[in-house]
DNA sequence: TAGATTGTTAATCGATTAACAATC
DNA sequence: TAGATTGTTAATCGATTAACAATC
């Protein structure tokens, strides 16, 4: 059974907040009422999510907080680990590999990927930067599905596709430029750009 | 009249998309088909978005692109200079430093502050590093009303306090944890973890 | 004129919310 | 037992799509 986008982007909301602490620290147990107040919605939405994947909660009680993290960490993939690269090193490539969150929540990054000389051979929050030219022995020596894109739009789709040649599965674009891949690979455009946007909306009217 | 946010989305996708040339390069007119098929939607949804801002096309002729441009952009507030500060000189307040796109779409970052003095006097893409206690001053004597977070969650509500008090109507929050605002402030959050689920979800279906 | 495309109303579809019996 | 909360069906609401007259 596919879960819907939607369901999917509520789901791994209220499993980052319950890892962090935002809702409840250290409560056995969490009612979908605190849940809903906590993320503006109805407390009838998160009992239905949950029921897509199957945990129940108890009458009187409410859902059991670590069961809950445990059983939508399975579904969304991230209780086991998920092997990555970074194509391009430059800053926002850089703020990936180094932000703790990824390892925490299961990803780790296994090299970045870069042309410039300058930045061959340096290491970045632990990941060493290689040539491009090591890309496809990486990726296939640690069978490696997920891609992460920071490089020029310019050179976006060249890398896509060798990427797809080698065997990744999910590409994570934050280039502006729309990617093609086959059927059977996923892409999450990242466009910050947009939500700026709303925010300079609202400054403006 | 309030645009809607699934509607500025939208708005904002097509514009940046017409500015970069995604869609048609130089075509003097483009019809809401071609839109349309380029995002995957319907085209009914493009007019109604475009007539939502009083966008008029022409029958058989389509939308004047450079129209759209204006108008959208004009809406979107993108069409005049945003200046902005950002908070926290890591590589993620770097990057945004640094990226080009802001700039061309009318936001300017006026400085970067932080308190590591290893930062504090560098120079990010064109962007002083300030101490944070410069933070009211520089705000004050250029009016900035837009502030982009990329400090640690631990003081993100310390700094949006600040940010509140002197006088930044709109923050875009790149920290996980949720900030508490006044009602006439408004806070765009990005939690880019939650778009990675969607891919490790996939990859482990 | 014939044909392509807009603008808009009506119909459909799906998502959200309300209601409430079941349960502990 | 009484009361709180789940689980789920039914009702509402809003968003998307279809249809089509108007127009150039």
């Amino acid at each position: 059974m596919e879960i819907k986008g939607s369901v999917l982007e509520r789901l791994a909301r209220l499993y980052f907040s319950l890892r962090r602490g935002d809702i409840c620290e250290d409560c056995e147990w969490i009612s979908s009422a605190i849940i809903a107040e906590h993320f503006d919605m109805d407390d009838t939405q998160i009992r239905k999510d949950l029921a897509v994947i199957g945990v129940k909660g108890r009458p009187r009680m409410g859902f059991k907080r670590q069961e809950v993290i445990d059983e939508v960490g399975g579904v969304l993939g991230l209780n086991k680990p998920n092997k990555s690269v970074v194509i391009g090193a430059g800053r926002l490539g850089g703020a990936i590999s180094e932000y703790p969150g990824f390892k925490k929540y299961g990803v780790t990054i296994s090299a970045l990927f870069d042309n410039d000389p300058n930045k061959i051979g340096s290491v970045i929050g632990s990941c060493a930067v290689y040539s491009m030219d090591m890309l496809e022995n990486e990726i296939r020596s640690n069978n490696i599905k997920l891609a992460v894109l920071t490089c020029p739009s310019s050179v976006a789709q060249e890398a896509t596709n060798r990427l797809v040649k080698v065997g990744i599965k999910a590409i994570w674009n934050f280039s502006p430029k729309k990617i093609m891949v086959p059927e059977d690979v996923i892409v999450r455009n990242e466009h910050i750009s947009v939500g700026l946007a709303g925010l300079t909306y609202h400054l403006n009217k």
